[in-house]
DNA sequence: ATATTTAGCTGAACAGTGTTCAGCCATTTA
DNA sequence: TAAATGGCTGAACACTGTTCAGCTAAATAT
């Protein structure tokens, strides 16, 4: 009786072929360009035959947002081998940051868009991995302070604080609120930002 | 012959016919919900009509955009009178920031969206005032820098920080980023954030 | 006063979207 | 071999922004 296993996998490949185009196609034209026509064309299929597999669209691209955070857990996790705390945390703003701009279209879906934030019932949460990158950047924080940089503020505060100041520079770049602005001078200026983040979170950060 | 007049003034006055419909529905129902058809329903005219007052929707809201930033200017204006520099600042942010809670519609517009971008050939150009604002605030804080708070960096730096860091906060909030934090507790936070800032950005801001 | 031009407005259509559902057909079960 | 299952689809629905030929009323010219 190995059917009904197969009609589990061919069910799950279904799935992860929906899924595979619709996230190539995404990353390439973003969200609004990306529709369901287009996607089912793609691969062959009816547009209907989606709505087998995924209740909407929002919850179609709710799994590639889980997607985007896994991969941005990634990055976070492959700065883990810089052993001092604050460079840490400062590779940890600039991966934040490079993120952003080499993948515009999963950032936008997981920081900036509304779309996909409405489907939360879901499981697996697609935050989970943000989740869990945001306990990442608390605990390099508290890294820091144990090795002797003393906090200006409290820790939770202090996360939202980085987080924040990363968003707000490369949300304002992504939606073109900043053309003026060289990318040579942005550039410069960012960096000098995240120099007085270190300031205002610990007291002795130019130590 | 007054007739040319006349017509100049009911083209006039159907423009801001479209565009007080149009401003209303939108800070009612958001961008998407704004179906130029419910505007033309609303106002008992044909949605073909509109086209011939805007180029298309997004010129219609760039207008709107350039009535947010209007109105956001005149709060910053509107606190001019604090004398002391470095609280004139704080209140900047705080009023920046509750700007962006209370008309969430007109903050989308103006520092989220990508829509209204495109149209960016338009006259008068409605990032005019808040251009104007931006200015605002650097003239603050060289006020500040003035008035004996030394500058860590340099003031557009310094400037790019202070609208980033509120800006990014603000950003998540609306697009409910934030949602696992409890108001009262964020406000805590958005307020030590702030007090860090002004830390971040003068070497003697708690003098 | 009549004819002609102008200009505002619209109905209908185009091409696109997300979404739903009756029904077809091949595969599986009885 | 007959019945039931279930994957898939064509066609439709209700929307969207946008365009354009053509109507009608007002303004101008004769």
């Amino acid at each position: 009786m190995g059917i009904a296993e197969r009609k589990e996998r061919e069910r799950r490949e279904m799935r992860n072929l929906i899924l595979e185009t619709a996230t190539a196609m995404f990353l390439e034209d973003g969200f609004e360009k990306t529709s369901l026509r287009a996607i089912a064309e793609r691969i062959q299929y009816s547009p209907a035959t989606i709505y087998l597999y995924f209740k909407d669209k929002d919850e179609l691209f709710c799994e590639i947002q889980h997607r985007g955070f896994a991969l941005f857990l990634e990055v976070f996790k492959s700065l883990a081998n810089q052993p001092k705390p604050l460079e840490r945390l400062r590779a940890l703003a600039d991966a934040y940051m490079r993120f952003a701009l080499e993948n515009p279209g999963y950032y936008d879906l997981m920081f900036i868009m509304r779309a996909p934030m409405k489907a939360f019932h879901n499981s697996p949460d697609p935050w989970n991995e943000g989740k869990a990158s945001y306990e990442y950047l608390k605990a390099t924080i508290q890294a820091c302070a144990e090795a002797g940089y003393r906090l200006r503020i409290d820790l939770e505060s202090a996360a939202l604080m980085a987080w924040s100041t990363c968003h707000g520079v490369v949300a304002l770049r992504v939606r073109d609120r900043l053309k003026g602005i060289p990318d040579e001078d942005l550039n410069y200026m960012i960096s000098r930002i995240m120099d007085q983040l270190a300031v205002s979170l610990f007291e002795n950060a130019l130590d």
